[in-house]
DNA sequence: TGACTATGGTCTCAAAATGAGAGCAGGGTA
DNA sequence: TACCCTGCTCTCATTTTGAGACCATAGTCA
């Protein structure tokens, strides 16, 4: 049995406990950095520090309530930091903590399988829908 | 500037043809992964290939149809294949395809991730609530 | 005969998550 | 006076997800 295959055995860590498989820490941990949102603002932040409103514009397409939700949610899991400058207009700060920058490895390694693959993914989409129709 | 820190310009490939980073690749890939319950089926059928009720079984909090839903994406994505056998009742069994396996091995490094660091976020949940309170 | 099992789904309806857009404080600028 | 900028929050509509009933088929038990 090799390494990769025993990755099931992770998730279910704690199926013996009630609840379990909910509680079970990387899904726990996947679940928060798996949404739509969470690994693209920690790879801008893996570049540099961004205020709010630069996140906003390099990302247009999300709103700015789930913008606001998803850094918090970020910050609350203790990847990233939040610094206010009194200026006027006050200006906030968001960074990488080391705990968040330590995620930037085993992430790059997703991405690089997502370029590598996603020429493959696509052909398999039209694939399917050729198949469908 | 070291790799990861380049992490964010894969995501802005295409920002610069119109919804371009809506049609990133790599966000175009990930969004699928990296939703709820992709993950947790790669890994389990990474170990072997099981019958739907088997997932169904090994993963109780998801709903029938989630769980037929999740792995039509798969199938249409190419990550996964069905195979049905005309027993009666019918049995349907899914495996990796060769492209699925070759997702085990980056997000292992995830999986990783995420055991080593899961203590820490929990702490950083704690602190920022009782910060909150 | 009738009730019940199991399989892998689909359909409907309610609940939850998300998006779109307005509002807000508070000082700057014209 | 009117408007801009910042980083939000609030409300409401749309989308996604969950819960549970239903379906066809055939076997099993009484």
């Amino acid at each position: 049995m090799t390494e990769q295959s025993r990755i099931a055995s992770r998730f279910k860590a704690s199926a013996a406990v009630p609840q379990g498989l909910a509680n079970c820490p990387v899904r726990n941990v996947l679940d928060q950095i798996g949404d739509k949102w969470s690994t693209l603002f920690i790879s801008l932040l893996g570049e540099k520090p961004h205020r709010f409103g630069e996140l906003r514009r390099a990302v247009p397409d999300i709103s700015q309530r789930m913008l606001t939700q998803t850094l918090r949610d970020l910050q609350r899991d203790g990847l990233v930091s939040r610094h206010v400058y009194p200026t006027v207009p006050p200006s906030v700060e968001y960074r990488l903590t080391p705990l968040g920058q330590s995620l930037l490895e085993p992430l790059s390694h997703l991405i690089r399988w997502a370029e590598t693959h996603h020429a493959a993914i696509r052909t398999a989409r039209g694939e399917f829908q050729r198949q469908a129709a």
